[in-house]
DNA sequence: CCCAGGTTATCAAAGCTTTGATAACCATCA
DNA sequence: TGATGGTTATCAAAGCTTTGATAACCTGGG
């Protein structure tokens, strides 16, 4: 193969994403809600009455994904969906009381993995380790751009 | 919500990866070649008649999806499973020639991405980086184990 | 007015992943 | 020898994700 796999700086960010996201599974999973789920009712906090495709847009998956998230959110009762009394091909979608008090509790024990990475690094190396993850955001971006 | 969404450095951690696995997906497809079926392959490449249980280790996924990506390498003839001569309950995996000739056409592929993130640092650069996702990885591992 | 382009939702198929549970096998220790 | 513990494979259910294709709706230019 050409190029050693330690040296492949793809497998660092992957296994820091991969610990990330195993933590915050476990974190959340014991308020019943999966990472998907909680992504989605947290971008459904911040921007009510926002359609599915672009809630779809704000976590980062396609619209099908979102759809099937969306649908489990709603069977249990944490959103609700009615249509857009102007665009009546549009679902507008809120979050309804048990959902909100789903989302809190949920994210009391999301934030509890990000004040633990907070607490691991100076303001300095914060800042630097996100200047860095930017730039080498850019440049995947670039290539997969020219592919 | 108790902590404002630009200031989780998770989110950060979690866009690269997203950015890097799209990336990478795109490049791996044309060779008929899936990221997981990518990574076992790459895995099984380096250690021969490695059992599926180990190999899913490797992967950093459960067995059972490692089961499912096995089976389909094997029904495209990319791997062989064979009983182990003492062991009979494992099953001993080996790349077949497509397989390596699948996996060196998707390496030649996914090595652009990573010589893209490699060219858009210095060698300091690329240490520190290294060295910042290490220390999130243990404070992230840390705190998960006292969940 | 009409149509083209963009957005929205949805169906279908395929694949990946996880949790939970079961069963078989091997090695070690009492 | 027999029991315990660890490893392996596998079944089942549920959920997430993607690609591909279809249909309905709104907006703006011709």
């Amino acid at each position: 193969m050409g190029m050693p796999a330690d040296e492949r700086l793809g497998l660092d960010i992957k296994r820091a994403e991969q610990t990330l996201m195993a933590a915050k599974q476990a974190a959340i999973r014991p308020a019943g809600l999966t990472v998907p789920q909680y992504a989605a009712l947290f971008a459904l906090a911040g921007n009510p009455g926002i359609s599915g495709a672009a809630l779809a847009r704000a976590c980062l998956v396609t619209p099908q994904a979102m759809t099937v998230v969306l649908k489990n959110l709603e069977e249990r009762g944490f959103i609700e969906r009615s249509p857009h009394p102007w665009h009546r091909n549009v679902l507008e979608t809120r979050l309804t009381e048990p959902g909100r008090a789903a989302l809190e509790a949920a994210d009391d024990r999301a934030v509890v993995i990000e004040r633990a990475i907070e607490a691991e690094f100076t303001s300095d190396e914060r800042a630097a380790l996100r200047e860095l993850l930017a730039r080498c955001n850019s440049a995947v971006a670039r290539v997969a751009r020219e592919l």
